[in-house]
Parts: structure tokens; sequence; C-alpha cells
DNA sequence: GCGATCACG
DNA sequence: ACGTACGTGATCGCT
């Protein structure tokens, strides 16, 4: 008679921490109870217990560690993502028909330690099943555990017996306690000695095999005298230290071993609850159908899962793999090898079979197939470095996922594969290294991973692409989202020409003037201090020096550099640190962090995501030249060291206003589309009907105010911040928003209308049909309803200007390369563009530039670009 | 790994 | 009365 105990509360914290976060479309959490029942299935199939039993803690402290002072440090709060499954797992478990227990005042450990004890004495077999070192002690003769750890949300396990503990510990299990009496836990809250870390700690136990044995032997010469001294100091705490880590096994309970039954599923309450969780896959697994669960009406209809004959492709075999009319892709970076998944079957290509590779390279993806690929730019990228033209690329899982809910930042094949498939694949990493590829036949995890992302590649495009149609976003899809990735992948490849030695001598320069003014910090400071260091900073200022704070942030004093502001005149130490502040961030950010970056051909080549932004903007990392400084003199010297490359220059375009623009399309205001239509300055315009004063005599301070107006209206304004920013009284920030509304009264209308709709619909939309959406706006928290109403008046307006310039950006690249084809398209900062292209052709650039920009989309009022040309991205500035 | 800060549109 | 503008990414210090 087989014994199982199991611990449940690690196994679903484990699964909590190990499997990435999913929900039901209810928005039920629901990772941790998947992850503890695909433990709990394989563990059955593999084991077949005659009894079994999970065992839980409870939330009150122990009666073992309340009686030491260091428990009685709080608990951390659970997470409310996690604290909503435990019940499930408790109706989970039911089903099973698996015994639950636990019991206040103890811990699992303290259970199946007592269990194990009772079951060793009627001489039977037990395991004990925990992802817990701790629970390695109960190991024995009559005791096996099984010893669960999560790597890359993969999960395995390890059978320890008293002859495989000592083999890797070198003592005995029971021992385990005097290690941690020793060298503490402090996941655990466990002191041990201090100064004593793991390595000591097993020495001296491996010496003297107990913690009596250890203080017994204190004079030993193997102890060297420092420790000795915290052995000595430390004993009260070793001691306390061991009684907490020793498992209670001899706790009181009304049942034993012997009334512990098997696993029983009940295969209806199971169905039901599965349905409930959308785990199809489990109800797949096991075979569970509508006859089990009785009626099921909120059932959708379950497809089986698919099955591929996976097979390696040869010189012989090439044929099959050209005659593909469509196929999902999967490939290693490198493209050292790919994988095709097509109607039941996967074909694994390894470069290494094929004497003309690069030939099947392009015939393959430059060639008829329509091919399926999850996260296209960067096969692109791949294809265009072997100078393969990609051709009849038809869809991307990778950014349908994005666009049907663009809220997630990332869409990894696995995390997709879960939630429209409710599978569980490998993460892409999995063989993401060179050389990771043995034969099909190997059956290697780098093997199984590629193939399971070719295979649900193929099937997500299906569910994808009819949740991309109902959404109404197709077009968006396949006419703009899907070009523009090839665009993103030549921009990326183009690159940036940095002049190295250009930005090494301005980052010298900087590291002197740096360490001078420092030199004055610390004479103020009468001592030196990390000024890099807010905490210090803030001691400083407003404890040492007696500074007045005015703001605080979650750890202590505010010093950004509106707060520094405001204490200028002060103290003269002030200046000083906001000037250091600024050089040491170019410093750091743009000199050392751009050279780290620069390729041998001394160019920077950073990557688009095209699936960072919940409003459809693009984003760019590593490094981002989206951010390159400009507001300031000083930094501006950054953007003299991007220069084209020789005979070439910069023409850089970008939109005027486009935002405003855009809302005064949607938004259908009169007066704001007549203003834009005039031709004047919208901001001059917007003070003067503002602040009622004729358009010609508005003052400059006027114009400034009303600029911050418009502004403050595109992200949703309140009176309070306007205030702040212009530095007008609240009453008065409020009047101007009051008589800006009254006059672009349209505007009034549409902010009303996007936070209803937003609200009723739950999302908001762009003029191309992008989606975001605002559950916020379901809070009762007034500050986050508050930013889900902002959010919805700024999405349509940011998110529409994202899809304009990216429409722009695919005419562009096709123009240029039919009329101007040596001229390259190499950035794209949210409202401007820039080409690098030979001096001669500049203007022509320039003309077509403009002119694909502003016909793009046509509004009800014109969209104007102004371009400039010069050899520095500085000087393509005007 | 997270908060604070600051660079951009 | 609530708290206080939209969207990003890199670097640093600290736990």
């Amino acid at each position: 008679m087989k014994l199982m105990l199991l611990d449940g509360s690690n196994l679903v914290h484990r699964a909590y921490y190990g499997i990435r976060p999913f929900t039901t479309s209810d928005g039920l959490h629901t990772n941790a109870i998947y992850g503890f029942f695909s433990t709990l299935l394989k563990l059955l199939e593999e084991e077949k217990p005659d009894r079994i039993l999970v065992a839980f803690d409870t939330e009150a402290p122990t009666k073992r560690k309340l009686a030491f002072e260091a428990y009685k440090a709080q608990r951390a709060p659970q997470d409310p993502e996690l604290a909503e499954q435990w019940e499930p797992i408790n109706e989970l478990l039911d089903a099973c028909g698996i015994r639950h227990f636990a019991t206040e005042g103890y811990e699992a450990d303290d259970i199946i330690g007592t269990l194990s004890r009772m079951n060793a004495e009627a001489g039977e077999e037990t395991l004990v099943v925990s992802g817990d070192r701790d629970m390695l002690q109960l190991t024995s003769a009559d005791v096996s555990v099984r010893y669960v750890s999560t790597a890359k949300g993969q999960t395995t396990t390890k059978l320890y017996t008293p002859e495989s503990f000592e083999e890797e510990y070198g003592f005995e299990p029971i021992r385990l306690i005097d290690l941690k009496a020793l060298m503490g836990d402090a996941s655990d809250n466990i002191p041990g000695v201090a100064g004593i870390g793991k390595k000591g700690a097993t020495d001296l136990i491996t010496a003297f095999g107990t913690l009596d044995g250890v203080y017994a032997n204190l004079d030993d010469p193997r102890i060297k005298p420092g420790m000795r001294a915290k052995l000595e100091s430390g004993r009260e705490m070793a001691y306390q230290s061991y009684e907490l880590a020793t498992i209670d096994r001899r706790i009181s309970l009304d049942f034993g071993p012997s009334d512990l039954k098997p696993a029983n599923f009940d295969r209806a309450a199971l169905y039901k609850l599965f349905l409930r969780l959308e785990f199809r896959a489990f109800i797949q697994k096991l075979g569970l159908t509508a006859e089990d669960g009785g009626q099921s009406d909120d059932a959708e209809p379950l497809a089986p899962q698919r099955v591929y004959e996976r097979t390696e492709l040869d010189e012989n075999s090439v044929s099959e793999l050209m005659s593909l009319d469509r196929a999902a892709v999967a490939w290693q970076p490198g493209l050292d090898a790919f994988c095709v998944s097509t109607d039941g079957r996967t074909m694994l290509v390894r470069g290494q079979n094929f004497a003309d590779y690069s030939r099947l390279l392009r015939d393959f993806f430059g060639g008829d197939t329509k091919k399926i690929v999850h996260g296209s730019k960067s096969l692109y990228r791949e294809l265009l470095e072997a100078n393969i033209e990609p051709k009849n690329f038809v869809f991307d899982t990778e950014l349908a996922a994005y666009l049907i809910d663009p809220s997630l930042g990332k869409y990894p094949i696995d995390r997709v594969a879960l939630g429209y498939l409710h599978r569980d694949i490998p993460p892409k990493d999995a063989y993401s290294e060179p050389d990771c590829f043995g034969a099909l036949a190997d059956c290697s995890g780098a093997i199984d991973a590629i193939c399971a992302h070719a295979e649900a590649t193929l099937e997500l495009m299906d569910t994808l692409s009819s949740k991309i149609d109902e959404l109404g976003m197709h077009e968006l899809l396949v006419d703009l989202e899907q070009p523009l990735a090839l665009v993103l992948a030549e921009m990326e490849r183009n690159g940036m020409a940095l002049d190295s030695a250009a930005i090494r001598a301005f980052g010298d320069s900087l590291a002197e003037r740096i360490a001078d003014i420092e030199k004055q910090i610390f004479a103020y400071s009468e001592g030196e201090f990390n000024i890099n260091s807010t905490k210090a900073l803030g001691e400083l200022l407003f404890e040492k020096l007696g500074l007045h704070a005015t703001k605080k942030t979650k750890s202590g004093y505010s010093t950004d550099a509106e707060t520094l502001g405001k204490l200028r005149s002060q103290h003269p130490i002030i200046d000083l640190i906001l000037e250091y502040r600024q050089l040491t961030k170019l410093k750091s950010t743009y000199c050392d962090g751009l050279l780290k970056v620069v390729n041998d051909d001394g160019r920077v080549r950073t990557t688009f995501n095209m699936t960072a932004t919940v409003t459809g903007r693009l984003s760019s990392t590593d490094p981002n030249l989206q951010n390159i400084p400009v507001r300031r003199e000083l930094g501006t010297e950054i953007r003299r060291c991007f220069k084209a490359a020789d005979g070439c220059v910069f023409v850089d375009a970008d939109y005027s206003q486009i935002e405003l623009r855009i809302l005064a399309h949607i938004a259908d205001d009169e007066a704001m589309i007549a203003a834009f239509n005039s031709g004047d300055d919208i901001h001059t315009i917007t003070a003067s009907q503002v602040f009622g004063v004729p358009a010609d005599e508005v003052t400059g301070d006027e114009r400034r105010r009303a600029k911050a107006v418009n502004f403050g209206i595109v992200y949703g304004i309140s009176a309070f911040s306007l205030a702040d920013d212009i530095g007008v009284s609240n009453a008065e920030a409020k009047r101007y928003i009051e008589n800006y509304l009254s006059h672009y009264h349209g505007i009034r209308d549409y902010m009303e209308r996007s936070r209803e709709s937003a609200k009723e619909l739950g999302y908001v939309t762009t003029i191309l049909g992008r989606r975001r959406y605002l559950p916020e706006l379901q809070s009762k928290n007034f500050n986050l309803r508050s930013f889900g109403e902002r959010a919805a008046m700024n999405a349509p307006i940011q998110g529409s200007a994202a899809d304009v310039i990216k429409l722009a950006m695919i005419r562009v690249r096709d123009r240029l390369r039919r009329e101007v084809p040596e001229a390259k398209l190499v950035l794209q900062v949210h409202d401007e563009l820039i080409v690098e292209t030979p001096e001669a052709r500049a203007e022509e650039v320039k003309r077509l530039l403009c002119e694909e920009m502003q016909s793009v989309m046509p509004l009800k009022v014109p969209l104007i670009a102004d371009a400039a040309c010069g050899k520095t991205w500085y000087d393509a500035k005007d």
C-alpha cells in the first residue's frame, strides 16, 4: 500500500510563480490551479498511489513558530491573484476524490511528517512530494521524497532516498535540521548563526555530525578562531533555529494513513469545473465529455487536438517543402534550422542536411508558399541578412494577438498558445541556443519545442484570424501592421551611422565637467556622498542642510528636477546638483550607452517593438533612438554625432501638430477645423479665442499658456494639473478650460462621447479601428477610474496618429524603392521620419516624404509635414 | 525586481 | 471629496 503525501501549499506557490499569469475570459486567474493540477496528474500517472492526501498550511502562524520572537514578524501579504485560486483548488481536489487537509497551528510539513511516521511504523512505504528542501529531512528507509523544481516553465522532480541524499549532501537526511540551525533560512525566517553560510555550515556538520557535536568540539583545531567566536555568540540562535527547522512528527490527528484512499475522479464534477476554468486541454487529455457533465449549454464544442506526423527533410524530399500551398514556420535564430507545419505534418529542416541550403532558404522564403509566422519582423531580419527578399508572408500571429489586446506588452508564442489554444508549450528560449538541435529522431527538447511552435502557430492563425475579423481589424492587420514589419526590419538593418570618436570626445569633456561639479558639491556638503542616490541626496538637502521639503515619494524625499527647481534660490548646491544630473544623464545613457552598441561598421541598430504600447505607437530599444536629446542645447551635441554616410545627408520630416489635427478631425469640431484650414498658428488662434483678444494682439505668454491648454486637452485635462503646469491659480486654469470647451464645443462633445462609449463598450478605437480596452472604467477606485477616462480621451488621438504615420511609412518606403532606391528610411520618432539619401537626391526625397506624409489619409483638416536636410541629425532639424 | 529620475513624442 | 495630463525606455540605487 503506497501512500503519497503532497505539500499542497508549496506546490501551488511553485505553480503560481513558475507559470506566467493567465486568466479565464471572466478574469479569474488560473495559472496556479493549472500548474498544480498538471503536476498532480503527472504524479498520479507515474506513482499510482493506493492512498493519497494533500496537506496545506493555514493562514494563522503555527504553534511551533509562535514560540519564537523572530516569527512574530508579520507574514507577507498574499498576492490577490493567487488568493482567488485557493477555493477552486479545493473544489478541484474534491472532484478528484482526493482528501485535502489543513489544521490550525501546524504547517503542511507537520501533517506530512506525522502521517509518514505513522505509516512507517505500520511498515508501509510513503512518498512525500514537495518543492521545499526542508522536507528532505523526512527521508528514511520507509519514506522517499520527490523534490519538485520549476525552471523556465518546465517542472522537473528528483527522487531522494537516504542513499541519494547522502551522496549529494555528505551526511544523513535528519542532519538537514542541524545544517539549517547553523546556516538559517532567510525565506523561512530562521535566523541561524550570524556569519555562517551554506559552505561553513556544511563543513561543520560533515566534520562533527550534529549541532551538539559542533558545540561539544568548539576547541577542535579545525574550527578557526573567527568561526569559534561566531558559534559562541550564536549558540542561542542556533538552538532556537534547530527547533524551528524541526518538522513536528507527532501532532495529533483524528485520522491515520489507513483512513486514506486513492484518487477517485468524479468526471461530471471535473468536466464542469474545467469548463468554468476553461481548461480545454485537460478536458481533452482526460477524455471528459458532455455526457460526463450532464447538460453543457455553456460549453464550446471542443476541437480534437490535431496530430502531426513529424519528419525531417533531406535533399530527396525538398520538393515536398516547395510544393506547399500554405505553412506555418518556426525558426531558430540564425536560421540554421526551421520547422514547417501544415495539414497534419510538421517538417524539420536543418541546414546541415543540404548541399545548397541558401538556395533552399531563398526558394522557400522568397517563394509562393503562403507563410504564417509568429513575429515576422525578426524572421524578415534574418532573411534580409541572407539577402533574401521575403515573399508571401500572409499572417503574423504575434501581431494579430497584439491587435486583439494590445495591453499585454509581450506576446511570446507559449503565452499566446496557452491563452488561445489552452496548450502548454515550451518557451522560445528552448531552442534559441546555436547547435541545440540533433536529428529529429533524437527527440531533444529543442526539437519538440520548435515543432510545437510551428504547430501552434498554424492553429493560432485560425483562432486569431476569425477573432481579428470579428473585431473589424482585418485591414489593419493585413494592410498596415504586417507590411510595416518588413519596413521596420529594413530600417533596423539600415541603422544610423554614429561618429564614435566625436561621441567619445564629448563624453570625456562631460567627465571633466562632472568631476569639477562633484568637487564643488562636496565642498558644500562637507563630505562625500553618492549624488546619484536620491536617499543620500534627500538626507543631505532636507536634514543636514535644513532645506524645506515640499514633496515626498513612497520611499522618502522627492528630489526630482521640478522639486529642486523651486529650491534654487535657497542654496547654491541645488544648481550644481541639477547640472550634475544633466551631465551624468548625457554621459551614462547617451555617450557610454550608445558607444556600447555601435557595430563594427560604425552604425547603431535599434530594435523597433511593434507590440509594446497600448496605443499603437512603436517603441525603440537597444538602443532607444526615440529619446535622443533635443530639448536642451547641450543635449543636441549627441544629435551632431549621428552623421549620414559619405556623400549622404539625412532628410528629417515631421508632422506639424498631428495630434491636434486628428482631434479636430475625429471630434469634427467646426472651430478647430476652421482654425487649421486658415493655416495660421493654432496656439495663437487658441489664445485669441480663450483669452478673448484679437489674434494679432496675442502676447508670447498668452500663446504659451494656450499651447499648454492644447496639450492638456489631448491628454484629458484637469484644472489642477494645468494650473501646476503653467503657474496660474486653479480657478484661473478652470476658466481657461471652460472657455476653451465653449469655443471648441465639438471637442467637449467628443470627450463626453468618448468616455461614455468607452464605459459602455469597454474599449475605444482609432481611425483605422485599432482598439484599446479600458477595464479601469469599471473600477470603484476614483483614481483608477479617472485614469481610464483620460485614457479614453487620449488613446484614439495618440493611436490614430500612430495609424497615420505607420501607413505613411509603408507608402514612403515603396515610393523610395521605386524612385530613389539608394535612399533608406532609418528612423521613426512618433511624428517624424528620417531618411538617409545621397546628397544629390535630397531635395527630391524631401518632396517625396512631405507628399506621402501629407496625402496618406484625407482628413477634415490638412496634414502638414515639414522637412529639412543636413549632414547630421542635428543639422536636419529646422 | 522595483522605484526614482529623466530622456523623447 | 477624491488626486491630479497621455505614451514610452535606460540607468542608477537599493532590497
